[in-house]
RNA sequence: GCGGCUGUAGCUCAGAGGGAGAGCACCACCUUGACACGGUGGGGGUCACAGGUUCGAUUCCUGUCAGCCGCACCA
């Protein structure tokens, strides 16, 4: 074993040695209670980042503590084909190295094209997911576009088209003109913009009066069908009904009253377009208007705009404003800022658009997911997503799942060419459903790569063939671990397609975690070029050192920030573990034998370690069941870290290089004991080196991914022990801060005088004079309950002793006096406060015993410790 | 407009109704037979502000300020 850690030599083959054993590979046929998780599957064709990898540790800690708890544990890997952000890829490429457009081959040839790109780049990720240690089960890899996840979404596409919550309508949707395609209303992300209101005049036909609308999109106004006012707004009570005449278009639109119009806002009057805006939708719905397209879907402007046709929407809108101008139509501009739609994936602005597409209704779904959330049958942690869920799903619309693109489900619904009908169909079917005819063509779109990704928990398992032993057995899951940033995309959507179809959630309980942000805090993105590849991070400290950042940087639902310095901490802290393991392999030869760790065998400080080491266990547990993982993880560093490495180890050394065989075998024991238990606990953060420490450790067998989580025993716990050990720690500590405040080198050796204040803590005092004598560079130790003071010596009084430093020369005994007073001033401070506090009736009668009882004792130490201040002050004087 | 999060040491962040913690950074010392990716000791905080509840609030409640996020609307 090298004095320092290499991961690098060490991981790549423990996995590949973890996944040749089929230590990961889940057991349906077996006893064990079944523990599951589906991964959210990322895209096939991009990389993990660092909030995958945060994503990864967190379901990989919950995998492998479950394996170890005797779970037969299944976490199911898998990606995502990702329609647009795939598609948007292969056709990018195909420009670059072939100057083709998707249309130049065809739609065969493209999506061909796609599942070469798939095959190619398809393995990134799960190489990623292998870095990382993910325990997930290969054999049970999952695509999206797998026959058997194709057969569900056709299933589930078919039976809510039958039950009617599927339905192909004209709608108001979003329409990104770069990606060609319609979006659901959560891909668009609302971005204040600058922009300007431009007032514009509308002549009533008699030429009498002018009505002044405000638009922010003036060249929609060849869309324009009327132009509306609040039915209450006096000023314009007798423009109602009248006719007026749409600038530039020459046509003739009436004056309407709907109460959608705010009077308070611009002129009160509002241009009602149905074709280009949600809002004027509806306003022409309710009063029965035409629906006239000014814009066609590639984003140019149509027949209806004149001399405009042909042109994209921002020319056409400088040509409109400059022939409004120009025709003394346009009455002012005004700059505003107001939030504008986005293509969430490409940044284009959306436009709202009149177009033929599917929907999910989404009314009916809702409320069976909205129930379970309120009931808490669907647990969020931290709850208070449940309410940003609930809130979400309330009021909710339709949810629009066609794309115009070539990657993904295609629609299963036929159109029939002789009478119009659609056959909606899982398997492609020969004729029309309803006149027989055979001429038959499928809908060329396909769908929203969330319709199928919302399926994931149980098209992955089998569905819709509920037989399916995986299905039967593993769903529904146990627990699902995503980031709140997908909780409405995804999560929803599982929950309520889940109730939908299985009759029951997908999971009962949803862990969110936050984003991963740089060290400035700023978002990790392509744009801004600060996205890490966790391989690259893996590559210079090992995937253990990054996913203990990850594990310890997370609290319930917060996001973290990724830095260097976090990052070096965990690897110092794996090989203090590799070193503090390669100290007791070097020490320990041979396996702990039981006998040795008898109650009877073991010193106060066996005992102590031991009492921690069960709290450990005990914490780890508990905080591990409530998804705590940084403070699991944290719990660890400090127990292996401080009691192990910096005291027991210490102590234990005593032992080991003294000639008591008998104490020898003892600590060999203890410290295999609490070692193996301690590499057990940290195994699902840092599966790599634990299983590289297990593989040294005498009397282990197997693997350490596949051992039994320990439960420690209940014989282990030791008050006594533990409070002993802390006032020696206490005393140790004083000695060492005195020597360091006295500048009394390390190196010297000095005799050590200890009064135990109170009888019955004399035994452990006595039993700690080695580690005292050690840990203190004692030269003699002196331990009694009374004792002469010795000449020329300092005093530090502590909780449970008083300790003389005798050193001639040394010691200033003006400093001296000095400091005691000092010492003394502090001690009264508390006793008064104390006494006020426990001199309150209200304090003693109300607060609870315990606490009384803790501030008694306290008081009661404090004045101990002021009479020896005291006292010693007292014969200092007379020196 | 509605909802949420955050505000604690120089920095990054835990935490919890009973006189505040860690890591990093900083200062001093240490080649002690696991580890300098180490050890020992130290300095450093009105726990954003103001009220309230309580015997007791930094923790719970209300409000204010600051930073951030989500949802809805925006002619």
């Amino acid at each position: 074993m090298s004095p320092l850690y290499d991961a690098a030599s060490v991981e790549q083959r423990i996995y590949t040695n973890w996944e040749s054993a089929g230590v990961f590979r889940a057991q349906p046929k077996s006893p064990r209670r079944p523990y599951a998780l589906v991964i959210p599957p990322p895209n096939v064709t991009g990389v993990l980042h660092l909030g995958h990898a945060w994503d990864q540790t967190l379901q990989d800690i919950l995998a492998r503590y479950h394996r170890l708890r005797g779970d037969d544990v299944l976490w199911l890997p898998g990606t995502d084909h990702a329609g647009i952000a795939t598609q948007t890829r292969v056709e990018r490429t195909l420009l670059e190295e072939e100057g083709l457009r998707r249309h130049d081959i065809g739609r065969e040839a493209f999506v061909a094209k796609v599942w070469d790109w798939k095959a190619k780049y398809g393995d990134t990720i799960t190489s990623q997911i292998r870095r990382l240690g993910g325990s997930v089960d290969w054999s049970r890899e999952r695509f999206t576009m797998d026959e058997g996840l194709s057969k569900a979404v056709r299933t589930v596409f078919v039976r809510l088209y039958e039950k009617g919550l599927i339905y192909r309508g004209n709608r108001i949707i979003n329409w990104c003109a770069r990606c060609g395609t319609a979006l659901s209303d959560i891909e668009v992300e609302h971005v204040e913009t600058e922009g300007h209101l431009y007032y514009v005049d509308y002549p009533t036909v008699d030429g009498q009066e002018t009505v002044t609308i405000a638009t922010t999109r003036p060249e929609t106004m060849f869309g324009d069908v009327a132009v509306a006012v609040h039915p209450d707004d006096a000023r314009y009570a007798g423009l109602i009904g009248k006719s007026l005449r749409l600038p530039l278009a020459h046509r003739e639109i009436p004056v309407i009253a709907d109460e959608y119009v705010d009077p308070a806002y611009g002129t009160g009057c509002v241009k009602i377009t149905p074709a280009h805006d949600p809002n004027d939708f509806e306003v022409g719905e309710r009063h029965d208007l035409l629906q006239l397209q000014c814009m066609n879907a590639d984003g140019r402007m149509t027949e209806l705009a004149g001399d405009l046709q042909g042109l994209d929407a921002v020319t056409a809108r400088t040509k409109t404003v400059e022939s409004l101008e120009k025709q003394g139509f346009l009455r002012r501009v005004e700059k505003i800022t107001h939030s504008v739609g986005h293509c969430s994936r490409c940044s284009t602005v959306v436009n709202p658009l009149l177009s033929l597409q599917w929907f999910v209704r989404m009314e009916e779904l809702a409320r069976p997911a909205l129930k379970a959330a309120e009931d808490r049958e669907l647990k969020f942690i931290p709850d208070r997503f449940s309410k940003i869920f609930s809130h979400w799903l309330e009021d909710v619309r339709d949810w629009c799942i066609s794309r115009q693109l070539w990657w993904g489900h295609r629609i299963p619904a036929w159109f029939c060419s002789d009478c119009e009908h659609v056959t909606v169909s899982i398997e492609s079917p020969t004729a029309c459903e309803h006149c027989g005819g055979l001429c038959l063509s499928q809908d060329e779109d396909v769908l929203d790569t969330w319709f199928s990704s919302a399926l994931w928990p149980f098209s992955t398992m089998g569905w819709p063939d509920t037989a399916n032993e995986d299905f039967a057995r593993y769903y529904p899951t146990s627990v699902m671990v995503t980031g709140y940033d997908i909780l409405f995309f995804w999560v929803a959507r599982m929950v309520f397609m889940g109730l939908e179809f299985t009759g029951t959630l997908p999971f009962s309980d949803v862990v969110l975690h936050g984003l991963i942000r740089d060290s400035e805090g700023r978002k990790m993105s392509k744009s801004l070029g600060n996205g890490i590849n966790p391989v690259d991070v893996i590559e210079e400290v090992g995937a253990d050192a990054l996913r203990f950042t990850l594990a310890t940087g997370t609290a319930p639902g917060n996001d973290q920030r990724y830095s260097i310095e976090k990052l070096e901490g965990s690897r110092n802290f794996v090989n203090k573990l590799w070193n503090a393991s390669r100290f007791v392999l070097m020490n320990v030869t041979q396996r702990a034998e039981k006998e040795a760790l008898a109650v009877d065998r073991l010193a106060m400080t066996d005992r102590w370690i031991l009492d921690r080491l069960q709290e450990t266990i005990l914490s780890v547990t508990r905080l591990l069941d409530s998804y705590e993982f940084g403070e699991a993880a944290r719990t660890l560093y400090d127990f292996a870290w401080d009691d192990f490495c910096d005291w027991y180890i210490e102590i234990a050394k005593i032992d080991l290089y003294g000639t008591n065989s008998s104490r020898k075998e003892t600590v060999q024991s203890v410290l295999t004991t609490v070692l193996t238990h301690l590499v057990q606990l940290l195994h699902p953060f840092i599966p790599f080196v634990t299983e590289e420490i297990w593989s040294f450790i005498p009397g282990t067998s197997g693997w350490i991914a596949a051992s039994a989580w320990p439960t420690g025993s209940t014989e282990w716990r030791d008050e006594e022990a533990t409070a002993s050990t802390r006032l020696l720690q206490d005393v140790i500590r004083a000695i060492r801060n005195f020597r360091s405040a006295q500048n009394i080198p390390p190196s010297k050796q000095m005799p050590i005088f200890v009064r135990v204040r109170q009888e019955h803590l004399l035994p452990s005092f006595q039993e700690g004079e080695g580690m005292m004598r050690r840990l203190c560079n004692g030269s003699e130790l002196h331990i009694a309950s009374q004792m002469e003071i010795p000449d020329g010596a300092a005093t530090i009084v502590t909780e449970g002793a008083d300790v003389y430093v005798p050193l001639q020369g040394v010691i200033d005994f003006a400093a001296e006096r000095q400091r005691l007073a000092e010492e003394e001033k502090r001690l009264v401070e508390e006793i008064t406060r104390l006494q006020t506090k426990l001199g309150n009736v209200q304090f003693v009668s109300r607060a609870p015993a315990q606490v009384v009882d803790g501030e008694r004792r306290k008081l009661a130490d404090y004045e101990e410790r002021r009479q020896a201040v005291q006292e010693r002050i007292g014969q200092l004087a007379k020196m």
